[in-house]
DNA sequence: ATCCACTTTAGAATTGTTCTAATGTACTTG
DNA sequence: CAAGTACATTAGAACAATTCTAAAGTGGAT
């Protein structure tokens, strides 16, 4: 899955999806925006992702994937999610939803909105205001 | 609030907790219990407790610091709540419930469990086990 | 085609945390 | 209650994830 692999069909529809988050579209955020939106919604670290890339044959500097993965962040593309200290976790499902994670197995599964119904939640206290609700379901292999 | 400054009574009180956790009754130990479970629920990080610490006179390192919070953790005299991947943030109230998390302020508030009613929770899926719900509600600074 | 701002990169730096191994201290046992 | 041993504490080194630096490369406006 080199950069020559893609249609031009993929590239333009990557290439305007940079484009419209106010991205240049490059030849190493092609590559990774194929990675991570050619199929489904995913959960990546930098970690994962890097090594995708390099199975992929993309040579893509550590650094790129660190800059990358936060662009697409502050651009909306990406979602993060926060599960575990040790590592930063980045979903390609940028609505509001939930997750379940596996620590056992470094995993994260998205649990769609309406499947967690909170019918109760307290105020913000004064001065704040709410900013996003996030639930984790931790889950062990039985 | 040197150590010289416990009663007796702080002493055997905090000395039982120890040992009921299984962990020798040490002069450090005493002295972070002290002021981890001396006055109502805290969240703490290594750093600020580190520095609390020293200013109550204390001296004791980073090190005794991380193993002591580890140490509390294993013992289930803390619990751990995962916010923010920049750092760990520790909780002296063990029982369940969740959380607001000020981000800006690095600060956390225990929200009680009635607070937050889940009517609709999604199954574990086959072959994992539940381990627990956690609920983090984001605040902005109005 | 040229230029300029934005990108990429390798490697160094930074940060929170854990490890190491030497010294110190609580507790057991004789 | 002395001595031994298992556990604690410590300073500093090591570590892992991430960010920074500054030099070389590239997209796209002109």
């Amino acid at each position: 899955m080199k950069f020559d692999a893609l249609t031009p069909e993929q590239i333009d529809r990557l290439s305007g999806k940079l484009r419209a988050a106010g991205l240049r579209s490059t030849r190493p955020r092609l590559a990774l925006a194929h990675l991570l939106f050619g199929a489904g919604n995913r959960h990546v670290t930098a970690e994962t992702l890097h090594e995708e890339a390099r199975n992929a044959g993309l040579s893509v500097s550590q650094a790129t994937i660190y800059n990358t993965l936060n662009q697409f962040l502050s651009a909306g593309l990406l979602s993060e999610v926060i599960v575990d200290h040790a590592r930063s976790y980045f979903d390609t499902n940028v609505t509001e939803h939930h997750h379940f994670f596996i620590e056992d197995e470094a995993r994260l599964i998205d649990i769609p909105l309406d499947e967690v119904v909170l019918s109760t939640l307290p105020d913000a206290p004064s001065g704040y205001d709410l900013a996003g609700v996030d639930v984790v379901i931790r889950l062990d292999r039985r």
